[in-house]
This record gives C-alpha cells, structure tokens and sequence, in this order.
RNA sequence: GGUUCCGUCGUCUAGUGGUCCAGGACGUCUGGUUCUCAUCCAGAAAAUCGCGGGUUCGACUCCCGCCGGAAUCACCA
C-alpha cells in the first residue's frame, strides 16, 4: 500500500464549527485506513495576525481530542517535519519566495494599497474583470522588507482532477499576479499551504469546496516551483438547516464543543458528520469509528452539500447511548454521564446513579437530560395533587377513592420482597384486587411516587427508589390527599 | 457581472442503460408492546428523478440547451 499522509490545517480565528469539522474528520480517516502507511498531520494556519484569537489553538486541539481524532504529527505531537504553526516557519516561505524572485517567477511589488484600490475600481467601472497582471509594475525594485511578493502568474489553460468533483478545467482569466508574501513578512494561505504540504510530504490536500476556484492559482504554483502536486480533494459543504448556503459562524453553526456540554457523544458526532455527505452504498446507518475507517473512501464522497439536520444527529445519539448501553454496559455508560447529573445525585453512591441510569437511558437522546428526568430518584418532589387529579386516567376516580388506593397498596407493598419481579406480582394482585385498570392504578402509584411526567416501568421505579422512599412518599401523598378532603 | 461547481421523497441518501410505476434512514402519521414518556416492532403517507429536447427497442442513468441554487473573484484562510 501507497503511504498516504493528510492534514488538517485550521487557523486559530475561533472554535471549530459543525460546518468545518469534516475537514478534519475525512482526513483523519483516509490516514488511519493505511494504517502503518498512513499519517495525519495538524498544521496550524497562524499567519493572519489581525484574525488572530488568543486560546484559540487549544479549543482546536481541545475539540479533535473529543473527537477522538488524534494526529500524528503537530502541536504537542511533534514530529520531524515541524515546526506546526506556520508563524514559526516564517523564513521558509520567504527563501522559496526570494528563490522565485531570484527566478524572475515573482517581484517585489511596491504598488502602494490605494493605488492598488484605485484599479480595482477603474476596471470595475470598465467592467473588465480586475486582474493584477493587467497592472505589473515595469519596473520591480528590490525586495526589502515591508514589501510583499507576488507571484508573476503564467495563465494558461488549466486542467486537473479533483478525488471528489472530477476532472476540472478552468481558463486564464483566473489566474492572477496572487500575493506570496505580505508586507509583514508572513506568507499568505496561498503560498504557505503549498510549500508546507510539499515539505510534510502530504499527498492528499483535502479542503472545502470554496478553494476550489483559486486551484488553478495553486496549479501554477506547484508548476513554477516544480513540486510534484498532491491529488485535489474537495469537500462539498454543510449546508444551513433553513436554506441552501453554507454553514457558518455566522449562521449561527454551533460549535462541536457545545454539543458536548449538551451530552452528544463524541461516537455519534464523528458517525453523524461523516456520513452527511458520504456513504458506503449499505443502508447501515450506525458506524462505530474504526468502521468508519476500514470503510471510509474518497470516491464515495457526495458531490453536492448537505444540508445539517440537527434532529437526525439526535436521534443518532440517542442510539448511541443504547448501543453502548447494550454493548459494553452501564458502567461504560456511566463514565460518559458523570458531568451531566444534577448535583443532588452527588449525595448518593456511584452504584445508585447507575442502577437510575439503567433504568432510564432508553429514554435519552442527549445526556443532558439526565436531571429533569431523574430529580426524583435523588430529592423528594414535590407533591401536588393537581397532577393526580387532572391526569387522564385518574380524573375520573374522586379524591376519597384515589386515597384509598394509594392506602391498600401502601398495606400491600410493605409486605412486599423488594425485587422488581416480586413487586410486579404485587402490582398485579393490586389489579386484581381493586378491578382497576393498570392504567387507573399504576398511573396513580407512579405520579405518588415520583410526580414527573413520565417515569420508567413503575415496578422498576420503585425498586430503584427503595422500599423506604417508595412507601414513604406513598404515605405523603396519600396524607395530602386527605387533608384535601377535610 | 466574470469564473466554477452543484440539482433523486421535507432532510441525508441508494441508484453507473432494462431487475426502479425508484430502495434505506431521519422526520411525520397510524397501530402494537399490562400505566406515562421513550425504546422496540409493524404499517402508511411522502420523489411526474429541476425543466425541455435529443440518442436508444428502452434513460434517474449518455448528449445538448435552459432554469434554479451555491461558491469564489483580498497583503482572509
């Protein structure tokens, strides 16, 4: 197998967003499928100082570590082909520039940013299409600093092939006198990404399709320096939920760290982004990561954007806390749960959290949840006979009938073993006894019990709460219920 | 405006000339699982395959035109 090195090459402007995350996540896969052959590296695009965000790097790192995405070589990686932050590889670009100068491939240009305004207006106004070239000095001084570089540009046809769009072509007008070096002396993205790809020896550049019109640029480049050029992948965008534009800060895009706070498993995010826009012709829907890596291929990539559907990664989640649930049991569950439970659980031992979370994380889509829907099993709720007397079932039964439900089974329950199967047969005998309905009798228990809208199987529900907790509560309710009457 | 890309159920998608009066998933609706909310299961509705022409015995699939949408045209990445 061929060696496949990928990158993911973020500047540090923000967090990463739901819209740009799958530049990260498709070349990490394509590296991890070559296995020993394979290697991703992270880069980071620091050169726009003025975009610049202090912190701004670690919640990069921060997020790829959530998602499991581990790179080989970068920050805190290290790694032969540093350093990774492009600021610190300022003298590189600059002697491949002066190389170009040297080469009459590239001119210092002393064009001052007014005059340079001044022509892009003038050809607006002629409606000609603005192109630098059309404006080259005749005469280039030598380069000093504080002048930036530009490339003298060599517009031809230009034809290429992209992993994911197909075989591309693009004529001369687009190809222009681009900006290597500013006149800060740091490179720009244009300049910068080819020569670090080359010297980190990336053989697949893969990147949103905005970058697709500034490729023949970039054909040029690799042309004039003689570097072999690494195969093109774009990918297609995220799109808003509401529309067809891509997704971005601007829109609104969450950040993937958010949706960790909200409880989403960093497993059904990397499942759910990369299958949005990639499939490998099953109808499988759930794919655990290395999965995703044994199967996860280049010419399976949609060619059209996605639209980002918030309510299928939720739905994604939640069987993905199931399927953990399920598979390697609650106690790995559990792990993932302990930022999410309300602080009144911490008086409770760590068995009884996940006795709750057994019985209720069928019921999740996000962890987050997991205090609205267990306060009960860890403070007593509040009783109020509204809920009793206005539910459906129950509304119909008067006030001195539901008090002496509650009064038999409290009478039968204290006999009772206190296991889920022996209080399901107590249950039943209670239906039997009173001919009520398991609807009448059991919603009446489980709202003395709990007063939430929706518990999980009763018998469950109070072989968690105990038998002390359970009876006491019943005995409180039962009482309020009398005293309603007086 | 120039350039380029894209176009199958509401959404994500399968589909590479006949097996597609188009399959799966999310969402929606209905029913079932001794109470609730979910889960799970079963079922339903939902795409004249953007439109119009060709090519062909036959096109969602190939060709042309049109329309629609998007991206991009920085000393930002």
């Amino acid at each position: 197998m061929s060696k496949i090195v990928t990158r993911f090459a973020p500047s540090p402007t923000g967090y990463i967003h739901i819209g740009n995350v799958r530049s990260a996540i498709y070349p990490y896969l394509l590296a991890k499928q070559a296995g020993e052959n394979g290697k991703f590296i992270l880069r980071i695009e620091d050169t726009d100082q003025a975009r610049y965000v202090a912190g701004a790097t670690d919640l990069i790192l921060d997020t790829l570590k959530w998602l499991g995405i581990s790179w080989d070589e970068g920050p805190e990686a290290g790694g032969e082909n540093g350093p990774y932050f492009q600021t610190e590889r300022k003298s590189i670009y600059l002697d491949w520039a002066k190389k170009l100068i040297k080469q009459g491939k590239a001119y210092a240009d002393p064009t001052d940013p007014e005059t340079i305004e001044k022509y892009r207006k003038e050809d607006n106004e002629k409606k000609i299409p603005y192109l630098y070239r059309n404006h080259r000095p005749d005469n280039t001084p030598e380069w000093q600093e504080g002048m930036p570089i530009r490339f003298k540009a060599d517009p031809k046809p230009r034809d290429w092939h992209d992993e994911v769009m197909g075989d591309l072509h693009a004529g001369p007008e687009v190809q222009d006198d681009i900006i290597l070096i500013k006149k800060d002396g740091l490179p720009t993205y244009n300049f910068a990404h080819i020569i670090d790809d080359y010297l980190m020896g990336c053989t697949h550049v893969m990147r949103g399709v905005e970058y697709l019109p500034s490729t023949p640029n970039y054909l040029a480049l690799y042309e004039t320096l003689g570097i072999e050029m690494p195969k093109i992948v774009s990918l297609p965008h995220i799109l808003r939920p509401d529309g067809r534009k891509k997704l971005g800060k601007r829109d609104g895009a969450k950040s993937v760290t958010e949706y960790r706070e909200d409880g989403v498993l960093p497993e059904a995010m990397l499942n759910y982004l990369t299958c949005l826009g990639w499939n490998d012709g099953t109808e499988q829907e759930i794919y655990p990561k290395d999965e995703l890596i044994k199967k996860f291929s280049l010419d399976r990539i949609q060619n059209s954007g996605a639209r980002y559907d918030e309510t299928k990664l939720l739905w994604m989640n939640g069987q993905w806390i199931r399927k953990i649930f399920t598979e390697e049991g609650v106690d790995v569950l559990y792990q993932k749960t302990l930022d999410f439970w309300p602080e009144s659980a911490m008086n409770y031992k760590e068995e009884y959290r996940k006795e709750v979370l057994s019985i209720i994380y069928d019921r999740l889509k996000e962890l987050s949840e997991l205090p609205s829907m267990t306060s009960y099993f860890f403070e007593d709720p509040n009783i109020n006979p509204e809920m009793i007397l206005n539910n459906k079932f129950l509304k119909k039964l008067s006030e001195q009938e539901l008090a002496d439900l509650l009064k038999l089974s409290i009478e039968k329950l204290s006999d009772t073993e206190w296991t889920e199967d022996v209080i399901q047969d107590t249950l039943n005998q209670l239906l039997e006894q009173t001919g009520k309905k398991p609807a009448e009798l059991f919603s009446l228990i489980r709202i003395a019990v709990s007063f939430a809208p929706f518990s999980p199987a009763l018998n469950l529900t109070l072989k968690v709460l105990g038998k002390d907790r359970s009876l006491a509560r019943l005995n409180a309710t039962k009482n309020a219920l009398i005293n309603d009457l007086q």
